[in-house]
DNA sequence: TATTGTTATACTCTATAACTATA
DNA sequence: TATAGTTATAGAGTATAACAATA
């Protein structure tokens, strides 16, 4: 077998395994496994969530941007957080039509478990790998999902 | 830093890339690309082409299982599927009550073009790799998917 | 004139319920 | 009695349009 055909099926079996991991069905198992008991935070509003603690206090139009959502769509999830207690509104001091979005404590404790959760369901997943072998994998699929999503510059 | 602060500061960044790949707009941005100008196909019935292609001739309940999806989505995008030439449905002979999804000549050849995109766009994403590295990448990320998608066995 | 937050509206996907036919 | 395919219906998310307020 030579060179580029061992590329051409270890691509072809990357495809494969896209497609499992994109597949709706498994998507969602990934989330309820994720999300299971967590009040307030369901697979649509998480990622509100979780874009809000990477970026921090923020309008819902930079928020909006940041996840890739419609600004009229991340309103209304944050408005599902904010009655969790998740997330709190205020206006902004310097801009006077924008609202700064930001966590409560409870929601930086809730960011803190779904973050401990994921993290303990990766190592599941990897469970006789050795150190390296895992710090080389997330290196890697670092680099090819930037390069897949976001192809160019 | 120790092995397990290794493991752990891994694990994160897996997470973290998998938030990414997961993340609503980078899905819809990496099917855009593959899909675009497929006529017929979009990201929705494109699951069921694709399922069905790996499964081979088979009933909507069958495809059902496979994909995730219930029964009468299935169905339904089956429906689309057919109008735009990709598949045809046949009465079962060994069942009465069945009936038998099966790609058209025109549906292989567009599974086969898909294929290849994605095949491309994947190899696109990793220019500067090694053959080896990349077959090492796709060994672990089949591995860690189908533990995240399917735990225990 | 452009942008922010928000609400109203329309569109689409998905699942549940229900119907018919067959096992 | 259970299962296959299908359609009707309802529930939910998303985006476009439109509103008032501010830059």
């Amino acid at each position: 077998m030579s060179q580029d055909d061992r590329e051409s099926a270890a691509a072809r079996a990357i495809a494969a395994t896209l497609g499992t991991l994109l597949l709706r069905a498994n998507r969602m198992h990934l989330y309820d496994a994720l999300l299971d008991g967590h009040s307030g935070v369901d697979r649509w509003t998480y990622p509100v969530l979780s874009g809000l603690a990477r970026l921090g206090p923020s309008s819902a139009s930079e928020l909006a941007d940041q996840i890739g959502l419609d600004r009229t769509v991340t309103t209304r999830h944050a408005t599902r957080l904010q009655e969790a207690g998740l997330l709190t509104r205020r206006p902004s001091t310097s801009d006077l039509r924008a609202t700064v979005l930001e966590l409560t404590p409870e929601g930086e404790r809730r960011v803190e478990m779904l973050r401990s959760r994921l993290h303990d369901l990766i190592l599941a997943a990897v469970p006789d790998w050795p150190a390296a072998r895992i710090t080389a994998f997330a290196k890697d699929f670092e680099q090819i999902v930037n390069n897949l999503v976001d192809p160019s510059p």
